[in-house]
DNA sequence: CTGAAAGCGCTAACAC
DNA sequence: GTGTTAGCGCTTTCAG
């Protein structure tokens, strides 16, 4: 039965082993289950750590065993927003079959923020950082290198810099969309895409425009909506289009933020522009929309893998991971 | 300029005086910004840990320094659950203001898993810890007084212990929805409900009895359902209770999950019966969903709050900051 | 203003 | 099987 209140400090090992009357060493073998410690011993030294209430230092065994912890950190945007979470949900799983911790940060899209979180992760030692940068010339690529940890970017690849990397299919994605419209007899199509210094969203934007060009359309081009952020500036901006006088006929969104917002912008208008929009979401299915979807959880599951390799010492050359896509017809980008 | 390839081993502060030419000691003077310290020697010893790529090693620091670290941990379900990332999304805003940083571990809704978890958080010596428990009862209630660390509940207090903790108004916000429905003219009001072993489910589930029972209306006892624990499972129920002979003519979901389940059951029916959910969720405005709205990014910063507020080191009694609902008409609820 | 010594709690070597 | 000694990288005495 525990004895103690819960004291100030928490006891040491040390005490245990006095407890125990042992050895501050056999004590450890003990509780770590190492071999060459008598069963008698072992439980001894068992029951005074309970009695005591003692729990490993977890800080301190870190500290002797080489000054590196079991945490992996995931710098990202907030994780209110959905793609977050889920790549923070994927990672979160994975880590844990390694016995790694995942500590999150929200980098407030502020590249100056991001770089004081990569210090305070860095200088906690964490085994391996997931990184989904604000933008893709950040500083923290140049920093990854200069800092001993394994970095994985996730969805916005470092420019100018090999780096294990996990991206979705952006561009195929993209095209798939506006061949999707195309095919569908559209022309006037409006594009409303995120911030661009972003590469993910460089690449949904000119795979668009390839498209266009290849079926020798340009009638898109007046209606391109580049840095609409949030979903309150996507509805704006789309109302704007549609009030055009020569309105487009149909929408792409380049990301799930942007796509909700469309569909506020949309409601109760009698004759709709059809809508397909990159990223799928929740509710999608009940609300018809037609969407490039992918697997938002495996993205974060694969940079962890990725990060889990670098940790277990794979030191081979950067690997990239690419996450397919695929366009799922729901009624909105067929009419 | 930068000299060194990246090392196997990070340079540490030693290495960081000897080549500026002075003690151990002055350097971490130098680097921590205390007075009594030149100038000169300052900025030498700075330059030197530039040129080595120093970073401070915060294991060692923080267990020099009382053996606790700057981590917050967060136990709570999957993140990929808009609940969950909500909270943490608050949560870890909140706390970086404080300079602590979130560990985010998803218990997989197991309370033997959320146990273990709970070990490997106290090992690294988490200055407080957020649980939203996979259970009321579940061990981790009574582990949380062994552990000396401050514990912050949140949605689901712990039972037969006071703790401080983050409530949702759970009994105002159903009670709101079922009088919305029976001011509407309503009898027949199905109650489809999640694990009937959390407290939170509880209060829902036992307010919207009282106010049925309140208003003298049995009728909707034949129509609860309980520990619908997922979307899918919602839709099968909702399914079946519409396919009934007598259906409900109105339903009450008890969180986000359920009512996404309910609206997919839905789509597509004539004459659909009425809806309100709890917890609002995002397109809740454009599939006109009538919800009991609660700020659940509040719920993690004002968890956040309290365990800053332990680690600063009040040391009263208990609390419980209890987080208002909105009743949000939108159509649903209204037919 | 600067330095030497001690030690946070633990584990790695090497005795016994 | 068990104990002793050292030391991870840092900060905290306490002397200069």
């Amino acid at each position: 039965m525990p004895v103690d209140e819960s004291p100030a400090r928490p006891p040491t090992l040390n005490e245990v082993a006095a407890r125990a009357g042992v050895s501050l060493k056999t004590a450890s073998r003990a509780l770590n289950g190492e071999p060459y410690v008598s069963g008698a011993t072992e439980r001894r030294v068992r029951q005074a750590a309970d009695e005591l209430g003692y729990r490993l230092n977890g800080l301190a065994r870190e500290l002797r065993t080489g000054g590196t912890s079991a945490l992996v950190g995931l710098i990202s945007g907030d994780l209110a927003n959905p793609f977050y979470s889920a790549v923070a949900s994927g990672a979160e799983r994975e880590l844990r079959r390694h016995g790694l911790l995942l500590i999150t940060v929200n980098n407030d899209e502020d590249s100056a923020l991001e770089s004081s979180l990569l210090s305070a992760l860095v200088e906690r030692r964490v085994r391996a950082l997931l990184v989904i940068p604000s933008s893709g010339g950040s500083p923290i690529a140049v920093g990854a290198k200069a800092h001993n940890v394994p970095f994985v970017f996730v969805d916005r690849p470092p420019v100018g810099l090999a780096a294990d990397s996990v991206l979705i299919d952006n561009a195929g994605g993209a095209r798939a969309a506006a061949e999707h419209l195309l095919a569908g007899g559209h022309r006037r199509i409006a594009l409303v895409a995120d911030l661009v210094r972003t590469a993910s969203q460089q690449a949904r934007i000119s795979a668009f425009g390839a498209a266009m060009r290849a079926a020798g359309n340009p009638d898109w081009e007046p209606y391109v909506r580049t840095d609409v952020h949030d979903a309150a500036t996507a509805t704006r901006v789309v109302g704007e289009l549609l009030a055009l006088p020569e309105p487009p006929t149909a929408l792409f969104t380049t990301n799930n933020q942007l796509t909700i917002g469309a569909l506020r912008a949309l409601r109760g208008h009698r004759h709709p522009p059809a809508l397909v929009g990159f990223d799928d979401f929740e509710l999608a299915d009940v609300v018809g929309v037609t969407v490039v979807a992918h697997d938002m959880v495996e993205l974060g599951r694969a940079a962890a893998r990725l990060a889990q390799e670098r940790i277990a010492g794979y030191a081979g050359p950067p690997r990239t991971v690419v996450i397919p896509t695929t366009l799922i017809p729901r009624g909105s980008g067929e009419r």
